[in-house]
Order: C-alpha cells, then structure tokens, then sequence
DNA sequence: TCAATAGTTTAGAGCGATTCTAAAGTTAAG
DNA sequence: CTTAACTTTAGAATCGCTCTAAACTATTGA
C-alpha cells in the first residue's frame, strides 16, 4: 500500500514540501524513498545516481538532501565526524555504527528504554535523544 | 587529594604512557588536567594555550590530544559532524549538548538507565554506548 | 659531560567533505 | 508565449584535520 504509485508519491511528497518536482529531485527522492529505510552520505547517493544513469551534480545532491531535511522527509544522523549520514526513517529511533565499515541500522524507538533522564538544564529544551551503539565487527571466521 | 603536586601528576601521567614530557605536552597536559573535567575542540585548546603565553602549534595539539586519547587520557566525543571534542572524563557517561552554541555537559553512567538493549548483530561487539541529549537554548527571558 | 639516537615539534602543503558563487537552465504563472 | 521565480551546476573557496620532512629536544650510556 504504501509502496504503490511510487512516482506519484515521490510527486507528491516533493509538491506538499513545496519543492519543485525537478528532474534531480524526483531522481533522488526515488531513490531515497522508494523501497525500505536507507542511511546514505551524500556522496554515496551521489555514486549511486551515477551509476542508474541519472545526471545529478554533487552540489544539487548536497541541495536537496538539505531541502529534504529541512522539509522533514529526511533527517541528519550524526555518527562519524568526518560524514553526514542522512535517514530516511523521521521517527523516533536509533543506531547501531558499525565503526569498521560506516555501517548504519535502525533501532526501533521503543526497543529501548531510557530511564532516569535528568531534566534538561535550565533555560534549554530537549531537542532529541540519540542513542547510538557503537560496534566492531569481529573479523568473519 | 586529586588536586596536589599538579605539576608532578600530569609529570607521571607523561612518564606513564610512554610520552615524554615536553614542554608542550606539560602545558597541554596541565590545562587539560589540572581543574574540573573538560570538553574541548583542538582549535579551542589551541587558543587558549596561546592566550596562557604557551607557544605550540595547531598540529602539536592535534597530535598531542591524539597521543593522550590513545593512552586513555582521553576520549573523543561525536556530537558535531563539522568538529571533534575531546572529553577528560574518561568513565562511561554520556552528554546534553547544546546545539546552539556547541556546549557538552556531562551526564554520569548511572544517572541514565538504558534498559531493553538489542543484542549487537551477529559478528559484531558493542564497543560503546553514547547518549546524547540534543538541546536548544531558549532565548534568555 | 657529551655525543649519538630516538622521539618530538612545526610550517606549510595537502586532503576530503561540504559550501559558496554566479551564470546558465527550468518551471510555474499569467 | 513571456516573464519571474526557482533550480542546477562547475568550479572556486572553506574548513577542520592530516601529512611531510626538516629543525629541534629529551634520553641514554659512554
Ligand atoms: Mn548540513
Ligand atoms: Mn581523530
Ligand atoms: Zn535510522
Ligand atoms: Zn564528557
């Protein structure tokens, strides 16, 4: 149900967020929506337009990655200090790292429970809780 | 008890990790050590020795804060993709970090209580936990 | 005390992810 | 259509950080 009309919910989608259904934009949020949930770099999405044969400069994917996150279709994961990762999945949830390889997997929101968390301090709200469980892989037998 | 004899422990804490101690690494070592715990970018260590009248370099703060995270004098905390802070506080906690204006506070290991855990994929050990409380500072009334 | 050696610092070049600029191309309106 | 608003893009610029290799310094053991 949710996966029917894959272009026109990409369609539509872009036009509710009040973005132009351009050639790139269409491209990318297919890409990006289409199917399960993804964590992408932007120069990984980038890499991969190539190879579908989509022609998308670094730039726009830059773009619209940002126009997609302020639009709350996607949103920024912070992990690695040296990349961005971008979620396709906005609810509440968090991560497993696979350090060794960049690796990203969802962790439903409710799957953990956090108890005891002190008030924020005064004069600041909480704006969101990141868990994220930081993994070695073993090497493979 | 933990405050006495400054120069000589963070002398010890050199001479224990194998790094001889240079003039450079005794200033750093000192401001990082010596007082409360610290969360602190290279670029901000950096300026501030400069303002104490410590003549060092970017890159010896870099390899510096390197070598002491290596020896676990130190560890590093991802909050910001764009910097890297290095924590003084070495026991298992987590942070409330204020998005406005890159603030890191502490939260000890037991003031949270993270329950539910999924158990790490096949082939892979959890390395670390980290909580981070997104926060935004309200405008000051 | 004083080499000789191993380890350290540093300026400056280099790198990689991301952002910026401003010119050319598109889309939406009317 | 025509026009105005928005979008894309190549390439330059930025920025945090790392690398290189030459100049220093701490350590060692004659
Ligand atoms: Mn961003
Ligand atoms: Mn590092
Ligand atoms: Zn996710
Ligand atoms: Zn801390």
């Amino acid at each position: 149900m949710t996966q029917e009309r894959p272009y026109a919910q990409t369609l539509t989608r872009l036009r509710e967020a009040g973005l132009r259904p351009t050639r790139q934009r269409l491209a990318l949020g297919r890409m990006l929506f289409e199917g399960g949930d993804r964590h992408v770099t932007a120069e990984a999405l980038h890499e991969e337009a190539q190879k579908a044969g989509v022609s998308v400069s670094l730039a726009t994917v830059y773009n619209t990655l940002h126009q997609f996150t302020e639009a709350d279709l996607l949103r920024e994961v912070v992990v690695d200090s040296s990349r961005t990762y971008f979620d396709t999945n906005i609810d509440d949830h968090h991560h497993f790292f696979i350090e060794n390889d960049g690796a990203l997997m969802d962790i439903a929101g409710d799957e953990i429970t956090i108890a005891n968390l002190p008030k924020a301090p005064d004069g600041t709200d909480i704006a969101r809780v990141d868990v994220i469980v930081r993994l070695h892989s073993r090497p493979r037998s």
